[in-house]
DNA sequence: CTTAAGCGCCAC
DNA sequence: AAACGTGGCGCTTAAG
């Protein structure tokens, strides 16, 4: 091989010297570089047995021939890609395609065998749009994993893929959605089902070669399979196939690994025959992987509901006419997976003058508040601590707590797998440190801070980058502690500190000063602390909602999230930014819901679940108590308060008191329950939601600050109008602790091994609280699932021209135009409120309302 | 420069 | 013996 064959070449050839073009420009040297050399790479490409490579039209074209020829059975596919930091960015308008792989089955031959590798970069960087019809062909189906992914960078290309066969991630989510989020790769896939794997590929093999009419071709590719392709099961990541050691300047070896960008990879010839390897892999392995896991979901069966014992359980129907998770696949995650991509590419609207007005007024509004407290801060200091940072945990704590000794920590299951565990190493070579041990808060602690002043120190010449800060502690007494053990310094230990400033009920740093006799520091040091409060509350709505809005919204002005299914429960989550956790509306001081607006000429319908968790509780556990307030209708808390104190159930009978009164009738002839009773409604809410969380008697005592006997009756108080609820909790926990699993609504399963193997009552207890937990959890999010579905199969709604943008675990958000909401509304309202074939045992409600924005519709 | 841990906080 | 379930993410700090 020659090597360095341009001498310019050698600056790109170092893996070090190239910096990351991620996310550039490919109009760059550096990729014109890259170009000139590849068409030389591309020439003198290996042929690989097996691997059909796809370098110019004319292969293309006969390519696409042969897929064409095989459209009766579905293709995997896989795709590399360059410009896009796949961590951090939305590949919606980012991110180009440098090559494509595909796999149709052993026998499906490309020419050179079924591993097919289209080039997609410099000369054949328009390859790709020849398969333009092929891929939007909606009878082809085509396998993916992690299909939104691919499905947008296609998008980026012009290019709308349709036939969507399965996304082999989501399928094996649904299998098991207890493991932790990177084993749901598809490498680590690949490796848990590894026999499963090896088992399908020999079957259809066997399938294969006694087919009756195969062709020469098809024997030809078979053969090349089993020669060179059978017995490779895994799928090694690009980490281990690419990384090396960085060599140090002395000629050591580093532990530090460093690896080649994509680029690289593609196109330099010391890369490039391992690269086709391991991209044509991965789209193999997704074929595989995807015939197994089907295999595997339509072998789960469901038997919801249904105990050993009955006489009819291997042979009785779910109530939902659901077999197997495959069923579960195929008539729900399928579409799902479609919707989901559909969702991240419309995207919301975002008014980016609101957003950039209430960033300013934010910005201008956390000034006064820094200022007030770090003057403050200075009065309890000696040296300069006019750097100090607010938003450090650890000036904070050193603040108010030092000195102090660390509370002793008890071992957390987390440590105890660690210690276990042998010793890993992460990607730069550091040992993963196995949770450092605090140490006790010193009464004086140094900071580092920028040296703004450039101040030169003794023995030096120049002002050093950084200087340091001394914070000496005040001496608080630390009210609770952190995992780790050091004193708390969140919002409910400073709020105590403080204590409610305005009705002047100073609190516990008060209380210091006063020790010490100088109850006016107490008091200046509870208004700075308050002026603290709100610096971080509005710091907290600035970094984590306005700015992000502002960065990631695309130039268009929509913003794109993407929603991932990796829940143990099966709900979704978002990322890039996080759409699901917009601030409430009590706490949303500068309205960042305005944020989110429908275009113009078009309006947006949020359509809301009431109580939707409460009601599948109702319907799981067939609570007559709870069944009977759903239907009564009305507030549901009140409703929970009468049932809970007889006295209030007396007044109510003699008319006394009213559960609800519509306004528009005049004055309420008697009080209301919420009223006269706020504190017991108070508590009958947060019971409801709570119970199913399986919180206990002490944590509802912490919480209103009683005793636990008092708590513990109240709780008794909630059961005992709600047997079947404690009876059906009881079966779930037994279920959970004898046979590791528990059940959704649908009957999908959550796997709870990892809780009971830990013989810890800690992770025991947590084991038996996500059992619980989980078929509401996860109900919820199968009724909200299939509410998706049924809207995003409604033709009249597309013919409204109503739209998903996003769900919010219990809230559904369209948009559409104007002249044609109410209708929308209508049908979405239906459509919601009958998610399935049958009726749950009380119905669902929804709420929905049609505005500009998503702060007027809620 | 990078990565990760620890903390804290937002939602349902 | 623990004490409320499911997530994402920004910031600080430490370390290679």
């Amino acid at each position: 091989m020659i090597k360095f064959r341009f001498c310019k070449f050698a600056q790109i050839n170092s893996i070090t010297s190239l910096k990351s073009r991620i996310g550039g420009s490919s109009k760059t040297p550096e990729y014109d570089l890259y170009r000139s050399y590849y068409n030389k790479t591309i020439e003198d490409i290996k042929e690989q047995p097996g691997v059909t490579i796809v370098k110019n039209i004319n292969d293309a074209k006969r390519v696409i021939d042969i897929l064409n020829k095989y459209k009766k059975q579905p293709h995997a596919w896989d795709t590399e890609t360059i410009d896009i930091d796949v961590k951090s960015e939305t590949p919606i308008n980012r991110g180009k395609l440098i090559c494509a792989s595909a796999f149709a089955g052993p026998e499906v031959n490309f020419g050179n065998g079924p591993r097919l590798f289209i080039d997609n970069f410099a000369q054949n960087s328009d390859l790709i749009m020849l398969f333009k019809e092929y891929f939007e062909d909606e009878k082809i189906l085509k396998i993916w994993h992690n299909y939104g992914f691919d499905k947008h960078i296609f998008g980026n290309h012009g290019i709308n893929v349709k036939g969507f066969f399965g996304d082999t991630m989501h399928m094996a989510r649904l299998l098991d959605p207890s493991k932790q989020p990177q084993e749901y790769s598809l490498a680590k896939l690949s490796l848990a089902y590894e026999d499963e794997i090896k088992l399908v590929k020999i079957k259809r093999m066997e399938c294969l070669l006694k087919k009756p009419n195969l062709t020469d071709e098809e024997r030809s590719s078979l053969q090349l399979f089993k020669d060179h392709l059978l017995d490779i099961n895994l799928k090694t990541s690009m980490k281990q196939i690419f990384g090396q050691n960085k060599e140090l300047k002395n000629g050591q070896v580093s532990k530090l690994k460093v690896y080649p960008k994509i680029l690289q990879m593609h196109c330099l010839p010391q890369y490039i025959n391992q690269w086709i390897e391991y991209s044509t892999l991965d789209s193999e392995i997704t074929y595989f992987l995807c015939l197994t896991l089907k295999d595997l979901l339509n072998k789960t069966k469901i038997f919801y509901n249904l105990k050993p014992t009955d006489p009819d359980f291997q042979t009785k129907k779910s109530e939902f006419g659901i077999n197997c998770l495959g069923d579960i696949y195929s008539k729900y995650w399928n579409s799902l997976g479609e919707i989901l991509t559909e969702l991240e590419r419309e995207g919301m609207q975002v008014d980016m003058d609101h957003v950039k007005n209430i960033k300013l007024q934010a910005e201008e509004d956390m000034k006064q508040y820094e200022q007030n407290f770090i003057k403050w801060v200075q009065t309890t200091q000696e040296g300069d601590v006019s750097q100090f940072n607010c938003s450090s945990t650890q000036q904070l704590q050193q603040l108010f707590f030092a000195p102090c000794k660390k509370q002793q920590t008890k071992k957390t299951p987390q440590m105890m797998k660690e210690e276990e565990e042998e010793d890993e190493y992460l990607s730069d070579g550091r040992k993963k440190s196995i949770r450092k041990e605090v140490e006790d808060l010193p009464e004086v602690k140094s900071f580092q801070i920028d040296n703004i002043h450039q101040i030169i120190k003794e023995n030096q010449r120049t002002p050093l980058k950084y200087t340091e800060m001394h914070i000496k502690g005040l001496g608080i007494e630390p009210l609770s502690y952190t995992p780790s053990g050091m004193p708390q310094a969140d919002y409910n230990a400073l709020k105590q500190l403080a204590g409610d400033v305005e009705k002047q009920q100073y609190g516990l740093i008060y209380h210091h000063f006063v020790g010490k006799g100088e109850p006016q520091k107490g008091i200046d040091a509870c208004l700075a602390i308050n002026d603290l409060l709100e610096l971080k509350s509005i710091e907290v709505l600035l970094h984590t909602f306005i700015i992000p809005l502002i960065e990631l919204t695309d130039p268009s002005g929509r913003i794109h999230t993407s929603i991932n299914i990796n829940t143990e429960t099966g709900r979704l989550s978002s990322r890039n930014p996080n759409l699901l956790n917009q601030p409430a509306l009590e706490k949303d001081r500068y309205k960042i819901r305005k944020s989110f607006i429908a275009k113009k000429g078009n309006k947006l319908i949020v359509a809301d679940y009431g109580q939707l968790e409460l009601r599948v509780l109702a319907h799981m556990t067939k609570c007559k108590a709870m069944i009977d307030a759903f239907l009564k209708g009305g507030d549901f808390h009140s409703r929970t308060v009468i049932t809970m104190f007889p006295h209030i159930q007396e007044e109510i009978d003699k008319g006394e008191l009213l559960i609800e009164w519509d306004k528009q009738k005049g004055k309420a002839p008697a009080p209301l329950v919420k009223d006269k009773y706020a504190a017991e409604r108070r508590k009958a809410k947060v019971l409801n939601f709570s119970i199913a969380y399986g919180k206990t008697a002490t944590g509802f005592a912490k919480d209103w600050q009683c005793e636990v006997k008092e708590a513990q009756k109240t709780i008794d108080a909630w059961f005992a109008q709600r047997k079947e609820v404690e009876q059906w909790q009881y079966n779930v926990r037994m279920i959970a602790k004898n046979q590791f699993f528990t059940q959704t609504l649908l009957g999908r399963y959550r796997y709870l091994e990892k809780y009971f193997q830990q013989q810890t009552r800690s992770y025991i207890n947590h084991g038996l609280r996500a059992a619980i937990n989980t078929p509401i959890q996860g109900g919820a999010a199968d009724i909200v699932i299939a509410a998706m579905v049924k809207i995003y199969k409604n033709q009249s709604l597309k013919d409204l021209g109503y739209k998903l943008l996003l769900q919010v675990h219990d809230e559904l958000i369209l948009e559409g135009p104007e002249e044609n909401a109410q209708q929308a509304l209508k049908i979405v309202k239906e459509l919601m409120e009958n998610p399935f074939e049958i009726q749950l045992e009380l119905p669902l409600e929804v709420d929905a309302k049609i505005g500009n924005n998503w702060y007027e519709c809620k």
